[in-house]
RNA sequence: GGCGCCGUGGCCAAGUGGUAAGGCGGCAGACUGCAAAUCUGCUACUCGUCGGUUCGAUUCCGACCGGCGCCUCCA
């Protein structure tokens, strides 16, 4: 079997990676911050890790994913108080969202979405081995921070140095006070609104919350063991949420926290970060509604290596979305019962086992999804002239089958086809045996007439070998 | 100011120290009553610009131009 390399952000370098244990990868990736429904940017990272989980799985490892749900933050709790609710009443519907989101675009689910709140007591035992340690005080406002300074490691991951003082750079007071400016939260005191909002739990310290960092090292710890296999999320997680989260656990442990660091790219629109303070978000559901299947989005994310920004344009997602009409096409002719009888060739076969190596050689490169893609589309065109022949050779098409599915395994892109409702499917039978009557007295015109009234209807058709087939199309 | 990423055909996008995958689109042909689907051929002597290293660079180095990002709660 080929060797698996994976670019770590640690060493900046792609290298040799397989699970300590050689069977189960323990990975912990960011999850969103349930305030509000996360946009395609936020989307772009999670199927970069669903790409990254299959591919492990197509490798043979098993999969132990962790991804976090963070429903305790300051604008969970200025949404809540602005509505009069608890933060548990504004993340609930939120977390749905995000579910009904991530099923829609296929990402599988993670083995564990634990939630911050649901983690408070592991997160005080953290912050208690941190004060013990000697990295972490306690300030005079109650709340509790990690000396930054008493961890040499401090800025191995983003490579900052952290005696910079940026000039250019935002440099913003927060609302608590702390030794040195660069030192970050642990545990927060609690403050009116948070306890109005339900955000705030007894502690050694006094009533206060979390840390924005901390809910991380202590559900990755708690739900992984102290060493990951690998820790992922967006490139803006690198500072200064990733380096703190090294920072926390390792000086409570003594040892390294994740052995691969992974980070997917940002996406752009209009040659722009997606965010939405920038204002250019574009969420699943509007896109679903606007008939853009998942497929299509899939094809779009992995058409770009993971670590390259990609700008999302009507042009690209239409490209996409033809590109995607024809892995679909492909898939239907390669299962309708008639491949199987017409066969396929010896070259039918070769070319499926081509087909698999270059894809799984592309996928294991550090998850090379345009490459896998290529694969997979050299294939169909290879595998659309073996079929062509009906060389009767049934094996072999068996064998394309199975070649399709393994990469489709991953890449997961053929689109589901709309079913028309039982009505509208027996008119379409209907003309189309009125159409047949017409083409066989030679009556074009009325045929050609019946086609235009289909595809008014949405409905496009195709005669193949003595038979019309038929199938929906967007209306667009 | 510090750190980092990117610039490949009309659009999207891989890739390599030895002469450019794939998708979309376009053009032509085969098939078809016509289409559609499918197949075939064509569509970058060239990889931001200028230098350097090298027998040879799109790929390595430098400078410059252009775009993007991070620098404390943003995937």
């Amino acid at each position: 079997m080929s060797e698996f390399r994976l670019y770590n952000t640690l060493t900046r370098r792609v290298e040799p990676f397989a699970p300590a244990d050689g069977r189960t990868v323990r990975m912990y990736t960011c999850g969103p911050t349930v305030y509000n429904p996360a946009h395609l940017g936020n989307f772009r990272t999670f199927l970069f890790e669903d790409l990254m989980r299959r591919v492990f799985q197509l490798r043979g490892w098993q999969v132990r994913q962790v991804m976090n749900l963070t429903d305790v933050d300051d604008k969970i709790i200025r949404r809540a108080v602005e509505q009069g609710k608890t933060i548990a009443e504004v993340t609930a519907p939120i977390e749905e969202i995000f579910h009904r989101d991530r099923e829609y675009l296929r990402i599988q689910p993670a083995e564990v979405y634990p939630k911050a709140t649901d983690f408070i007591p592991q997160m005080i035992a953290l912050v208690e081995r941190l004060v013990a340690c000697g990295v972490a005080y306690r300030a005079e406002d109650g709340s509790v921070y990690f000396a930054i300074d008493k961890f040499p490691g401090y800025g191995k991951l983003s490579r900052l140095d952290t005696r910079e003082v940026k000039s250019g750079a935002r440099v913003l007071q927060d609302d608590y006070s702390k030794e040195n400016a660069q030192d970050f939260a642990l545990w927060k005191a609690a403050k009116p609104e948070d306890e109005r909002s339900g955000a705030a739990w007894d502690s050694p310290w006094g009533r206060g919350r979390p840390g924005w960092h901390l809910e991380c090292s202590a559900m990755a710890m708690d739900l992984l063991g102290e060493t990951l296999d690998l820790h992922g999320g967006g490139i803006d997680l690198i500072f200064p949420h990733h380096e703190d989260e090294i920072a926390q656990s390792e000086a409570a442990t003594g040892k390294p926290f994740s052995r691969f660091w992974c980070h997917g790219a940002f996406l752009l629109t209009e040659g722009a970060k997606m965010a939405k303070r920038v204002g250019n978000v574009i969420t699943v559901e509007g896109l679903r509604r606007d008939g853009v299947p998942a497929a299509a989005l899939r094809h779009f994310v992995f058409n770009t290596h993971y670590r390259k920004e990609l700008n999302l344009s009507d042009e690209a997602l239409e490209a996409s979305l033809q590109g995607v009409r024809r892995v679909r096409d492909f898939h239907d002719r390669l299962y309708d019962p008639a491949a199987l009888s017409l066969g396929g060739t010896p070259e039918l076969a070769t070319a499926a086992d081509e087909a698999v190596a270059a894809a799984e050689a592309a996928l294991f490169d550090d998850l090379n999804g345009p490459e896998a893609l290529a694969a997979m589309f050299n294939f169909i065109r290879r595998a659309n002239a073996e079929l062509d022949r009906r060389g009767g050779d049934r094996d072999s098409v068996e064998r394309a089958r199975a070649a399709f599915e393994r990469i489709n395994s991953v890449l997961d892109i053929v689109p589901d086809r709309a079913d028309a409702d039982p009505a509208l499917a027996t008119w379409i039978e209907e003309r189309i045996g009125a159409r047949r009557e017409a083409r066989a007295r030679r009556d074009f015109g009325e045929a050609d007439r019946i086609r235009a009234e289909l595809t008014a209807r949405g409905v496009a058709i195709e005669d193949a070998g003595g038979e019309t087939r038929w199938k929906l199309v967007r209306a667009t």
